[in-house]
DNA sequence: GCTCGGGACA
DNA sequence: TGTCCCGAGC
């Protein structure tokens, strides 16, 4: 059975509104860890995974795994009849096709309480590849939803180019072309340096690995310090095959590059990192501006190994930055011919996306 | 002649936007009183009664009753021209076919002058049974639309259940059920069982009454506080019948439960309170919180004699719960197997609407 | 605070 | 399908 509390709805209503355009159907995973969702969006194009962490909750059980099968918009509607700050509980049992909310006001004096029937869905749990990328780039969300907006208005489609001079997004359109570049911040601020594994512990030393990745092009740096994702684990009963638009057949399909390899070897550093890159947009909402370095409050980090240079639909960049309400801070995960990774952490999880690059340039 | 000066033209922008998908054309019947309207809606399953007394004008002066035909429509777009707070003047000779509107800006360097043209409205005049209600619930017109609204994503309608416990919303749609319970905010924090009378009583003497009530269930107490409803008096030349739906001709009629009853006896004691009731409620807008106990600014009050279960048309209340506009505080007034009111209070009058119950539980 | 876009309702 | 209302962005 099921029991999970959790202290402010909003989150759920916000992870829901965030992907309720993308996804009809999904399963929500429930085990000991928390709630997992993974789903490809309905031209198969992208896939989006939702994690909530049971620590994320104010009280957490779940004594088995279950999949929840929810219909998203029903899941959405019946989100909707809670307010932002309502207490909601989610209750399911073992065998259960109907899934319980309640949701208490602050002050108590309203209860309410909702019953959604729950849907036996394929459990496509999808093996979602942990893949090392080529460059990294850190900004505020809401910068990144402006961009794509922005270049949205021009095309169809945005060019994103990593280079040492920092991240460059290129929309081509009928009657108007643009670009925007957004240098590293700190880069600028600090030079010299090798920064890697204090990144978190300060953006302040991190200018030098910058310079080293020049000299030397190795991709240790950002494997050390990439994020793992770990959602598919013990579960990868299938590939996920991302096809690009439905147009292009030769886009990118979803497959690590080198999957598997040194993982053991950057498992240290990357643990270490690990558990401190939680930490970092942990807290997602208000806190924002003047916190710690951590977030990088208005700061744009960019990490790279070796140029990237790759094409998007900017529909589903725009749909992804939906998310902004989850967190200030965006993570862009790049890698050449690999689909991009669009990463939000928030206190209680994080949600991510993955998208094929379009091939052809066009 | 009518002259009637509105300190605040969004009184009746807003009343006209509350009526006018309910209603598509109507009299306003002007005597020495105020102003009244009263309507079925299009499919005679909900009555709206609109009444404006002449105390609530700056000024207000009509020689002898006139019926204003109007096209609610019209009279909305004529309505839109005027700034919320212009002074609006109405303007009317005896036998005309035109309504002259006058709005001035406060500052009186723009005075706008619009003539509507008036047409004969069978004059339906309905009769509005003044009932006892077993149940009464003032709440926050706010948490009142927020419940139907968000009910009406779930399903088609309502089961409202007024219990000692409180009142509860109660939902069944295809997708999900859900349930809204209200508590008696007051009964919790007071104790003694009948909230009630504290609730008016506080501010005037009635207090004891309810509790008289708790000990020996009878109406009377309701009674006592009922509010009364006089618009229909003198013209009572036809009864209201409302098919519930159109569909269910066995919903309930409009016909008072015991039509004339009482009457007599009653007045006095709600002529008291009618008198003092209108000063309750009679602050619309923003003083909200922190008034009197009058408004129970964010408080539900629960008053009830006899257990009350109905079904209504979310579709309808929704509708309805566009008046919270006018005033902070709705009330919605039950008995078993009769029409709700709810009726909404504000500075210069009210707005109440009647909708039979569903019969078959559907 | 005003304008634009998206979603819901008529 | 068009209009109105609500929310988000500028």
């Amino acid at each position: 059975m099921l029991e999970a509390r959790l202290n402010e709805a909003a989150t759920l209503k916000r992870l829901l509104d965030a992907i309720k355009e993308l996804v009809t159907d999904a399963n929500f995973e429930c085990n000991e860890e928390g709630l997992t969702l993974q789903a490809m969006d309905n031209s198969h194009v992208a896939l989006v995974a939702v994690k909530l962490k049971a620590s994320g909750f104010k009280r957490y059980r779940c004594d088995r795994p279950i999949p929840l099968g929810v219909n998203i918009a029903s899941f959405t509607k019946v989100l909707k009849c809670a307010k932002d700050d309502d207490v909601c509980i989610l209750k399911a049992n073992d065998d259960a096709d109907v899934l319980s909310l309640t949701y208490e006001a602050r002050n108590t004096d309203r209860i309410a309480e909702y019953e959604m029937k729950l849907m036996d869905i394929d459990a496509d749990t999808l093996n979602i590849p942990d893949t090392d990328y080529d460059a990294r780039v850190t900004m505020p969300s809401s910068e990144f939803g402006r961009i794509v907006r922005d270049l949205s208005l021009l095309g169809e489609s945005v060019r994103i180019e990593v280079s040492k001079e920092g991240v460059r997004f290129i929309s081509d359109g009928e009657a108007a072309n643009g670009n925007v570049l957004l240098r590293d911040t700190q880069a600028s601020t600090r030079k010299g340096g090798s920064s890697s594994k204090q990144e978190d512990a300060e953006e302040e030393d991190e200018p030098e690995e910058e310079e080293e990745d020049e000299d030397k092009p190795t991709k240790k740096k950002i494997k050390k310090e990439k994020v793992k994702k770990e959602e598919g684990e013990g579960k990868g009963e299938e590939d996920v095959e991302m096809n690009g638009d439905g147009e292009e057949d030769d886009e990118q399909e979803f497959k690590p590059k080198g999957e598997d390899d040194e993982e053991d070897e950057e498992e240290e550093s990357s643990s270490k990192k690990r558990k401190k890159a939680p930490a970092k947009n942990a807290k997602p909402s208000k806190k924002a501006k003047k916190d710690d370095d951590d977030e990088l409050p208005e700061g744009v980090k960019v990490e790279m190994n070796a140029h990237v240079n790759l094409t998007f639909s900017l529909k589903y960049l725009v749909n992804f930055s939906k998310s902004s309400s989850l967190s200030n801070v965006v993570q862009l995960m790049m890698s050449n011919d690999v689909p991009l990774l669009v990463s939000y952490e928030f206190g209680q999880g994080h949600i991510r996306y993955y998208l094929a690059p379009k091939i052809g340039d066009d």
